[in-house]
DNA sequence: AGCACTGACTCAGAAACGTCTCA
DNA sequence: GTGAGACGTTTCTGAGTCAGTGC
């Protein structure tokens, strides 16, 4: 059973102090030279150090990769075409503004595609009995038009939207600090606000979260509010607080008109600002929005939680487009920080964050051309997979043998990969982000080994927090070789110490990449995922069940990915009580039943007595109402079951990233259940490609 | 030559938002 | 017919993976 917690939800005191002692030991080591560029200046820990040099020595004999492709299932076929042709930028006056942007998209642009994939286009149309506008999406490999690594020619759009600018607070809203009226400057209030707008979330009774905002607050203060304002916990925040609380209040209550307005203002933004011209297709963008200032939230015990993530401004930005494209012009008064015309990457706008110094972008909506064909491609290499696994698997329970402790320790992190789909695991600056870990960053005091439990032998019991600081909990019975290796790796070691001290994801995945090409970690993840669901839908599926019961068996089949990937969530705040409500109507439902039956039976007593034409069709009429309620009853029932059993479980994310849509397109063509009763509109745009490519008979 | 760094991309759950349903 | 709450959808942005590059 599937365990969820955070630790840090739950961990005692002890565990608390001895985190923040750390952290401050850290931030004494770090933060001395008090530049605010310190996260490039990495901070190496002692014991890491030797921790990686064990593994460098270890790992001498890395065999020289092979020079890597990019991962299509066939060589792409590089046509050699001219530069200009139909590479074009479609004229201005092309690219009508839309209300319902996809539809119309694809007849805007159809000619356009035909006009320059004629040959392609002909050998297609005969593969196809369905709705040629979709062809847009249609895949079959639009990759080879492009050279090895180009993935555009043409890029053209209006940059980023920037966060609107802050707004000071009303006179009326007062800050105190102990217990006295003070006015903050701009900039030092503008922080506060921030702080405020939090003040009911649990990270603002989070020491780090305090000390952290308290700090970069500080710096945003002018000197006087500096020599006040010592003390975070004498400042009251209650009366931005219930501002801005009365604030979204009065926007709930907003009349009809008001929220129209500013429905149409939202759409002529993303008219204006959310689309741009790639190749020849006006293409969704994901987030056209700059992220705007606040606090860092991160995830988990996030040693730089409550940090201010400062507002981002023209001249961070780096634009990104096609030369002979009209450059986006920066707000008035301003300038971009640099404009390069780069059609090795995808992204068209990027900026350095300054939590992390890590870049972020502006890319394409997973409908677009270039997420789709990368996604398909991602499934293909699965299912290249598919064809090689058993070989693999073959190949790590041999080395479970090997004399060489590094390739042991591989194919027992490969063995985990694969039966348990954990992610590959890369190391992490300590201090930068929650402690966390994947597969080959276990750590000793992450398993704990049962020769025997539960009946069952030789059972490894996981408790780690993986991505997002989400718990892993599990007790698995391994093979008894495995168990013994594991043994082997945990002799003489510290809890603190990695499991897997001979392996990195680099290593892992040079080996994986010799065994098949475009082979990493992730990849069983996605092969799992896939299969599983394939072989679940074949399993739960009774043909003669109606089509609710169809989709409870999908969801099923669904849920058991879920499961196998671990995606959890949160129980809804709301879980118990909408349960409540689901029982009392199937109750109320039961009762109705029982009702008619009764009803039924004295009818067709009657009838038995008169014989009469009239009191027949009450009997009729009583057999159908039964039935409709019996209809009703289980179909209630049927929903109650599936939400009893998705209560902590999310399936969002493999239904999304791990799923092969093909299969799900399939198995409704098979059953005859229409497709939007499993993606809806957004699924239905993204996964376009495999709607338009799967029949009923298409296997994984 | 080897490996640390980092850029570019996918994947992740929470929160905000919109819509539907039921009293 | 209406309004509140439930529930599904969309947005947001943080957290991973992995390979290329530059020291």
């Amino acid at each position: 059973k599937q365990e969820r917690g955070r630790m840090w939800e739950t961990e005692d005191l002890n565990e608390h102090k001895d985190s923040e002692k750390k952290h401050k030991e850290k931030e004494k080591t770090k933060h001395k030279d008090g530049s605010s560029e310190k996260h490039k200046d990495k901070h190496k820990d002692r014991d890491k150090e030797k921790r990686k040099e064990e593994k460098v020595r270890a790992s001498g004999d890395a065999k020289i990769k092979k020079e890597k492709e990019n991962g299509f299932s066939s060589p792409p076929r590089i046509k050699d075409e001219p530069e200009d042709d139909g590479y074009f930028a479609p004229p201005k006056e092309d690219i009508k503004p839309l209300k319902r942007p996809r539809e119309e998209d694809d007849a805007d642009y159809k000619p356009k595609k035909i006009k320059t994939e004629d040959l392609k286009k002909e050998k297609k149309r005969k593969l196809e009995e369905e709705e040629v506008s979709k062809e847009t999406v249609a895949l079959g490999g639009l990759e080879e038009r492009y050279p090895e690594g180009i993935k555009w020619k043409f890029l053209e759009h209006k940059g980023p939207v920037f966060a609107p600018p802050y707004e000071p607070l009303p006179e009326n809203v007062k800050f105190y600090y102990d217990g006295k009226v003070m006015k903050l400057s701009p900039k030092a209030e503008e922080v506060a606000t921030f702080f405020a707008k939090m003040l009911d979330h649990e990270y603002t009774t989070k020491e780090i979260f305090r000390k952290n905002f308290f700090k970069d607050w500080r710096k945003e203060m002018t000197n006087e509010e500096k020599n006040i304002i010592t003390n975070l916990s004498k400042c009251d925040f209650t009366q931005m607080s219930q501002y801005f609380k009365a604030q979204s209040e009065a926007r709930k209550q907003m009349s009809k008109e008001e929220k129209l307005k500013i429905k149409e203002e939202n759409e002529k933004l993303l008219k204006e600002y959310g689309f741009c011209i790639m190749d020849n297709h006006r293409e969704r963008i994901a987030n056209f929005k700059i992220e705007p200032p606040g606090l860092f939230r991160g995830r988990g015990n996030h040693p730089k939680m409550g940090m201010l993530k400062r507002r981002i401004m023209p001249e961070d930005i780096i634009i990104n487009c096609s030369k002979d494209a009209k450059v986006p012009s920066p707000p008035t008064g301003h300038k971009w920080k640099e404009v390069r015309h780069d059609n090795k990457v995808t992204w068209l706008v990027s900026w350095t964050e300054n939590i992390q110094g890590s870049i972020k972008y502006i890319m394409l909506n997973p409908s677009s051309r270039i997420k789709g064909e990368k996604d398909w491609q991602k499934y293909e290499t699965a299912r290249r997979l598919k064809k090689c696994v058993d070989k693999i698997r073959n190949q790590y329970r041999e080395d479970w043998k090997s004399k060489e402790m590094k390739v042991r320790q591989r194919a027992v992190a490969l063995y985990f990969i694969d039966k348990l789909a954990l992610r590959a695991g890369n190391e992490k600056e300590e201090g930068e982000t929650a402690d966390t870990v994947g597969c080959c960053s276990l750590r000793v005091e992450h398993i704990n080994l049962h020769p025997e439990l539960d009946g069952q032998e030789y059972v490894v019991e996981f408790d780690f927090l993986g991505k997002d600081s989400i718990r892993y909990y599990n007790k698995v019975p391994v093979e008894k070789r495995v168990f013994k290796n594991l043994q082997l790796f945990m002799e003489n070691k510290q809890p603190e110490d990695d499991l897997f001290d001979r392996l990195n994801t680099g290593i892992l995945n040079k080996h994986l990449q010799d065994l098949m090409e475009g082979l990493t970690a992730k990849v069983f993840r996605t092969y799992n995922a896939s299969i599983t669901l394939q072989q679940q839908l074949k399993e739960l599926t009774a043909p003669d069940e109606n089509i609710p019961a169809k989709i409870l068996s999908y969801n099923r089949a669904n849920r058991a990915v879920a499961i196998l990937c671990n995606h959890q969530r949160a129980p809804p705040k709301t879980f118990e009580k909408s349960m409540m409500n689901l029982q009392s109507k199937i109750d109320a439902k039961k009762e109705q039943l029982a009702d008619a039956r009764r009803d039924l039976k004295s009818a067709k007593a009657d009838a038995k007595v008169l014989k009469d034409a009239k009191t027949k069709k009450v009997v009729e009429s009583k057999k159908k109402a039964v039935q409709r309620l019996e209809e009703q009853l289980m179909k209630l029932e049927v929903q109650a079951t599936d939400r009893e059993e998705n209560k902590q479980i999310a399936l969002g994310t493999s239904k999304l990233n791990y799923l092969d849509p093909r299969i799900t397109v399939a198995w409704c063509k098979k059953w005859g259940v229409p497709i939007e009763k499993i993606y809806n509109k957004t699924q239905r745009e993204k996964f376009a490609w495999a709607i338009d490519m799967a029949d009923e008979d298409y296997e994984f």
